[in-house]
DNA sequence: TCAAAAGTGTTGGAATTACACCCATGA
DNA sequence: TCATGGGTGTAATTCCAACACTTTTGA
C-alpha cells in the first residue's frame, strides 16, 4: 500500500500562500519509524531487538527505529534504519500501524509510523552495532514477549505485528518472504506452522500449495541424509 | 486495532534523561488526521469532502482533518475533527494508513495518518460549516472519484479507504455501522452490494447473515406499500 | 539395515453457488 | 387488483478436514 506523490498543487495559488507560510502555527510532534523484523531461524519465528545504550528506558530493549529525516518518506526512513540498525537491504517491508499516545515516549510527543519487515534467516547474519545499541538479538515470537523488558510500547507494536502477519499469511503471499529463493514443501509448511502456532496436514497442504499457483518447480533437490527433497521457487519477486 | 498506554518507564532513568532533553536535535514534521467518513444515501456509498476555502489547493475538495494537537491521542484527534468539521460523535472509527510522502504538502513536511469511519445516513446530516470549507458535501465513491478535483493525495487515501473496507467486509461486523441500529435484510444486503460493487443472491444472503449468528430478531416491522419487513439489530455495540 | 524426512489418495461432511416463485401489504 | 418489495428451498458442486503408509536416500 505504498503512497503515491501527491498531484501537482494550483501553481499561482500555492506560490501565493508560501510566502507567508509559517510552519509554527500548529505545534509539532517528533516523528519516528519502528521496524519489526521477522525472520525464521531454527524452527522459530524470531525479531530483532536492540539494547538501548542511552536513557530513556537504557536497558530495555527496543525495535530499531528511529526519528525520520525531513526529506525522505516514511517507508525510505524505515528502509534506511533497517540497514543502519540491521544490515538488511531490498527486503519485503510494508507499513503495520501508527502509535501516537501522547505519552508514549517521555521525552516529548513522539509518534511511530510502525513497519514490519520479513527477511529469510540467510539475509540477516548478525545485527550491526551502533552508538544506539548496548545489544542486539533475536527474540522468539511470541515465546519471549512475555519475559522481556521492552522500551516504550514496543511489546504492543511487536503483539500488533503478530496479529497482522498471521492474519494476512492466509491471503496473501507473504510466507515466501521469509524463505531463500528456493525452498522445499516442508520448509514451507514450517513457516505456516510457526506463524500461526499450530500444526498443519502434510498432505492437504501440500496439494493447497502446488494448486494454488503461487510456486513453480526449480528443477532441483535440496539433499540431507534422507530422501532428497525438491525444490520449489516462488512465482512472484 | 486501539494503542494502548505505554509501559512506565524506569523513572530514575528518565528524571535524568529529561533534564538535558531538546526535543530539537531532530527536524519535526507537521502531523495531520485526516479521515474518510463513509456513509450509504440513496443506495450509494458516499464520503464527505470539504471545499478548501483557503490556500493550498485552494477551491479543491478535502477530506476532513487537520493538524493534531500534542496532548490528544491520534484517535482522539481524529474524533475531534469529525464532530467539528462534520458534526459527528461517537461513530465507528479505525487507522487506515499514514501517508508521508515528503512532498504531499507544498507548504512543509507533513505527515497524515488517515481514518476511516463509518456511519448510518442518519447519523450525518448536514456537514457543518467551518471558516475553513467553502462548502462540503457527500461524494459518491467510487463513481465520483475520478470527475473530481481533490487537494494534496486525499484520491489516494480515499482509494485506499474503499480497497480495506471493500476487504475488511468479509470477515469483520462492519456492515452494520453503516445502518441504523435496526434494519432489515435487504437493507444490510444493499450495504454489502453497495460496498463491493456487485449483486449478491437474496436466498443465499439471508441465510448466510441468519446463521452466521451476529444479528438478532428486533421484534418489529417496517412498513412500507408492500409487504411488512421484519427488523433486525447488530448481537454487538 | 536403519534412521530420517519426502512423498502420496480417498472419503465424508460442510460450505457455497445457482436458481424462481409465492406472500403480504398499502394504494 | 395491482405494484412493490418480502420472503422462502433444493440440488449440484466445490472446498475442507481427517486420516497412514510407502519411498528414497545417506550413514
Amino acid at each position: 500500500m505504498p503512497a503515491r506523490p501527491a498531484a501537482p498543487p494550483d501553481p499561482h495559488d500555492d506560490a501565493e500562500f508560501l510566502r507567508g507560510y509559517d510552519p509554527d502555527i500548529y505545534p509539532r510532534p517528533s516523528v519516528t519509524v519502528d521496524v519489526v523484523l521477522l525472520t525464521i531461524r531454527d524452527g522459530a519465528l524470531e525479531a530483532l531487538v536492540i539494547k538501548r545504550a542511552n536513557p530513556p528506558y537504557k536497558g530495555r530493549w527496543a525495535l530499531p527505529g528511529g526519528f525520520i529525516a525531513l526529506d525522505e518518506s516514511l517507508d525510505e526512513a524505515a528502509r534506511r534504519k533497517l540497514d543502519e540498525e540491521a544490515g538488511v537491504r531490498g527486503i519485503f517491508l510494508e507499513q503495520l500501524y501508527t502509535f501516537g499516545e501522547p505519552r508514549r515516549d517521555p521525552r516529548t510527543r513522539v509518534i511511530s509510523v510502525a513497519y514490519y519487515a520479513l527477511a529469510s534467516a540467510d539475509r540477516v547474519r548478525t545485527a550491526v552495532p551502533t552508538a544506539e545499541a548496548a545489544d542486539a538479538r533475536f527474540l522468539q515470537i511470541p515465546g519471549e514477549l512475555d519475559g522481556t523488558h521492552f522500551a516504550f510500547d514496543h511489546k504492543k507494536i511487536l503483539e500488533v505485528a503478530l496479529e497482522r502477519i498471521r492474519g494476512k499469511l492466509e491471503y496473501a503471499p507473504i510466507a515466501f518472504q521469509l524463505l531463500p529463493a528456493t525452498f522445499t514443501l516442508t520448509e514451507l509448511q514450517q513457516v505456516y506452522q510457526v506463524v500461526l502456532g499450530h500444526a498443519l496436514d502434510k498432505r492437504n497442504f501440500r496439494v493447497r500449495m502446488l494448486e494454488s499457483g503461487q510456486i513453480e518447480d526449480a528443477k532441483e533437490v535440496r539433499r540431507g541424509s534422507h530422501r532428497p527433497a525438491k525444490l520449489y521457487r516462488f512465482k512472484g519477486r
